[in-house]
DNA sequence: TATGAATGAGGTTTCATTCAT
DNA sequence: CATGAATGAAACCTCATTCAT
């Protein structure tokens, strides 16, 4: 039921007034990230957008089209944007910290945007047909290759694990805007880049073991 | 109609035969997790649990209660074995590891419930005024509480943002588990539990074998 | 939309309460029978009924079930009484005549049926997958084995085409129910049995008396 | 719904372009012959004629006017000719035989017509207070006249019911044209023409019982 | 004249939930 | 205790039809 002629052959109603496609987007993206995606309601989106419920199915085939067409653009638009900056930024390190920080901005500038991509298309397999979602493939892939970059250069461990290390750095992001979706904290989101970017290239090993001279040189935290 | 007398007021009903309760419980599970909450039916839940869709109603007074029902018993049953056996661990490190493993275990068993956990639950903001949810963070609370012991006995560095990283565990851990109930892989999570602790513990950063050059690099990582 | 599960595997809902069903039944059979089908509504007939919209799908899984289900019962009590009393009929021309009778009498006491039946059903593909139009195949074919049965006797012409013979029969029968319908009269259907019998039986060609001039008119004949 | 402004006050709209307006009426009969009128949407129709669904009501003011118009000009065309042609026929016999080609003929070119006219026309009760069906009408009072004719003529047993031989000539055709539509069989319906009026002229009743001569004449019937 | 765009008006169908037995 | 049966309440979606351009 839920997926009709969802998938592949995806059939983008052609899109008359893109202003008034853009506003039902935008309705409907809020009341998405209100009430969710089953107990909001075509009339409610309606209403926001002032438009007729008919007119939203000229627009959109159906309500899980209009789901998934919220994160399309916005999604695509990122991405090609990161593929453009980082093409500009040296070194391996320079270019993970980056892409935290814009993965935390997609986020931070938009709540509602937030709300619908981590409460309700993370959870939705039809997503996984989506064009968007193809995007956010290549997005995770780009993510690797910097680490593997990183480590080709020296920069990151020999033996990390390219693919945990950006589970890990994707987890620690959508957790934290998971949590800030239902609980409210922390307010910004692109504070903390900096703080996971440290942490996952320091460790939290207490550093470092080296015998003799550093031991000398950190008395004060062998005091502790 | 998902609020009725959802939040503080719930009345649990009593559960007059603890056997059926289980069984539907089960189904639900069952069923939840391979159709989704909404698309998921009473009907189709009692008739896999055997039973009428009226009983479901005399062991569960909402649809919604039944789904918050699923990880009741298993999270507390989780938790209270994690607080008693940690008792005989010793060092942060140690139970650190532990809290990870176990964390993976706990999806790792039972995929019907992993999906329910992180496709269903996790999105939902009722189940925040949920008892499960409350061991929810009693179990968060214990990864913090590791994490300062590890920190105080020297084991971590001092520099660490506790909660931070608890997220970044967390957090890894859920993208996996969502990752396998959405595509399937990796089949076996917890051969993930060492990796990801060493990557926490270690950073990713390449480590300097020789001591010269740690006195060089140590004092911008001694400032902090 | 209108074929969805149509045909062949059919599941009838089990008939929790007949007379509900029954009820159900005659209420949309008297709204088809004035609106027709797509202009008939759901909640006009379960008021009707007096029952609510949802019961009716209880009873009958979609509105074009309900609609198909009104001939079923009927048509094959009709059928299994006229071959009943068939048997105890002698001489094919007899069995005829009483054929025709029937069926006019089918449609004469109901005309809600009628309606339904000529106005609907007919002109209704889906119509024909259905066990009801098994029947009504069942019965066509009685007629076709009287008619042999009759030249065998000797009570027909040999030269006749019976699958013809029983179409002028047929049709005569349900042009004229029709015209009912539509135009309300004939009121009394079965009136006209005898004389359908006797037309078809006799032809329109003026019957010769002097066997003069049937001699000469003979030989044309006899050369068939 | 159906009944806005139907009935007398029918006010045809001013036929603009005659050629576009015969292929909406043509794209009409094709997709209300395939799919039945409810289940056809002018959508469809307007693609099909390469029209916009606005065009289509510049020229027909509701869907079920564009339905009454596709017989409107056949059936005045067909009658039109079956008058003239008439005119040079002799004997009632010859005429009724005339009249039975025809009315096969009207059907057998155009499967779309006969769909339209047979699968839904006939069922619709406000065709009746449409012109084509006034038209009809003159159709049938022409067979009466002629089989009147016969009788006079001494053609046809005086005893004859003209208005039920018309309508079994005609209930006998259009049983057959049904047949074909939702069967498909037979396909060439003009072949039936001599079959049904011999059918209906001899009867079916074994020939003849005349005395004496007869019986010497036929001996080979008799022995069957 | 032709149409792109918009919508009013419903209709069928689904389901969680209740209650008498 | 268990449930068969009934239904209230909506929701999604479709389409004929209108109208400004």
């Amino acid at each position: 039921m839920a997926a009709k002629a969802r998938g592949a052959g995806r059939q983008p109603k052609p899109q008359k007034n893109p202003q008034k496609s853009a506003a039902i987007l935008k309705a409907a993206e809020a009341i998405f990230a209100r009430k969710g995606f089953h107990t909001a309601t075509i009339a409610e989106i309606a209403k926001k957008a002032k438009v007729s419920e008919a007119t939203i199915y000229e627009y959109f085939s159906t309500k899980e089209e209009l789901l998934f067409d919220i994160p399309a653009e916005k999604i695509s638009a990122y991405h090609e944007k990161d593929v453009e900056i980082i093409g500009y930024l040296h070194g391996a390190a320079n270019k993970l910290r980056f892409l935290i920080v814009r993965h935390l901005e997609l986020y931070d500038n938009d709540p509602d945007y937030a709300n619908v991509a981590m409460l309700i298309l993370k959870g939705n397999r039809n997503f996984l047909n989506t064009e968007a979602y193809q995007i956010v493939r290549k997005a995770a892939r780009f993510y690797v290759e910097v680490l593997k970059e990183g480590v080709q250069s020296g920069e990151f461990r020999k033996d990390i694990n390219p693919h945990l290390v950006r589970a890990m750095i994707w987890g620690t992001i959508e957790h934290t805007v998971i949590r800030r979706s239902l609980l409210g904290a922390p307010a910004d989101l692109t504070a903390l880049a900096d703080d996971i970017y440290e942490t996952i290239f320091q460790g939290i090993r207490r550093q470092p073991r080296e015998p003799g001279f550093v031991l000398k040189l950190q008395p004060e935290d062998s005091g502790r």
